[in-house]
DNA sequence: AAATAAAATTGAATAACGTTCATTTTGTCA
DNA sequence: TGACAAAATGAACGTTATTCAATTTTATTT
């Protein structure tokens, strides 16, 4: 049990190493079992084939990004300073692990077998957080009844994931955070109750 | 001259019709020759490679796709009208050519190679006619002199493209115009000048 | 400890596909 | 018609993910 579940971690290691230099593509199994010190037929043993893997790292990535932002934001009552938070932590760990978002947003989220595999599921719990803030919002009085919440969310992640994917596509020249406080100020500003 | 033009023509034909059942992986450049009716070896000929073809193909609808909102847009004069016009004619461009777009948005846009490419250039033009757009509403007035107009472009774009991605993802199952409507209030909510 | 069974590992072979290139076919002009 | 150029061909090549029969390692039983 613990024998076989190393042996997956040791692939997965040097399967984020090659993954991370490399796109998708370019990544080749024989460099990630050379890496891994083991053949590559070992890999299939573990993994049911290159996006397994590839998927599976992921996983572990967004659960990780979904915890923390849970963390950040669970101290928290305002719902604007935990819209906030969530842009700025978004922002944040994105600027903070530039390999595991070029990953996510460039060759997973895009993935047509994305929505099928676990870490969209992963993922999909940051949206029902948003959700969940926005409807509490509401009720607080604090967010137009009349705004379509699930239209909001769209406004919120689709943002923050444009300007994270310009930023990558331009070879992350600049910073990530200087746009912290002006996309919290205009999506908070679209939905608050005048 | 003309018979080059023809030639290229047809390759581009039968690999639109092969791209769009597809993904990029998994057309094949031994079916758009067969469908073309010419051998595999032709097609280098008229393109450096497949992703060349590829991204020539997203060109061409790119160029038509801003050539249609240029024409959407030009005879209306309110700034709100024009955001209310471009997200509706986006939706509406997107709901009525699913194949272009999710080339598009699943492939072409996150390609690393993609800012590279003339597709983009042409991409360009519509985030320059946005940013136009925003401080033409700027300066009368309609929009906040304080809003970062390149933040709110994030914005727009970020939003539509969002929206259009969960849509592909989903399969399509729901109409995407009804989202036009939320989206451009939300968008200008954000941006208006009180 | 030895024998046996089960599990894990190996790496050469396979299959699939984009790309190349020497050869053949087609088109053009004198 | 013959000579030259341009275009087209498709077999061969190189690269890689994946498979699988053979082998080695680990676990279990006597």
């Amino acid at each position: 049990m613990s024998r076989k579940k190393l042996r997956k971690q040791e692939i997965m290691q040097a399967a984020i190493e090659v993954f991370g230099k490399a796109s998708y593509q370019n990544a080749n199994i024989s460099e990630i079992a050379r890496k891994a010190g083991i053949a590559e037929g070992t890999i299939y043993q573990y993994f049911k084939n290159k996006q397994d893997l590839f998927f599976t790292i992921g996983l572990e990535r967004t659960k990780d990004f979904c915890s923390q932002i849970d963390h950040q934001i669970e101290h928290t009552d305002d719902t604007e300073d935990k819209i906030r938070k969530l842009v700025w932590f978004y922002f944040y760990y994105f600027k903070s692990n530039p390999d595991y978002v070029r990953s996510l947003m460039l060759e997973m989220r895009v993935n047509s077998d994305f929505v099928k595999s676990r870490c969209y599921k992963s993922f999909k719990t940051l949206g029902k957080k948003i959700i969940h803030i926005l409807k509490e919002g509401q009720e607080k009085g604090i967010i137009r009844k009349n705004a379509d919440i699930y239209c909001a969310r769209h406004m919120l992640l689709g943002t923050l994931e444009h300007v994270v994917t310009r930023w990558l596509l331009a070879g992350e020249k600049y910073d990530l955070m200087q746009f912290a406080d002006q996309v919290s100020e205009l999506v908070l500003d679209g939905i608050r109750e005048k």
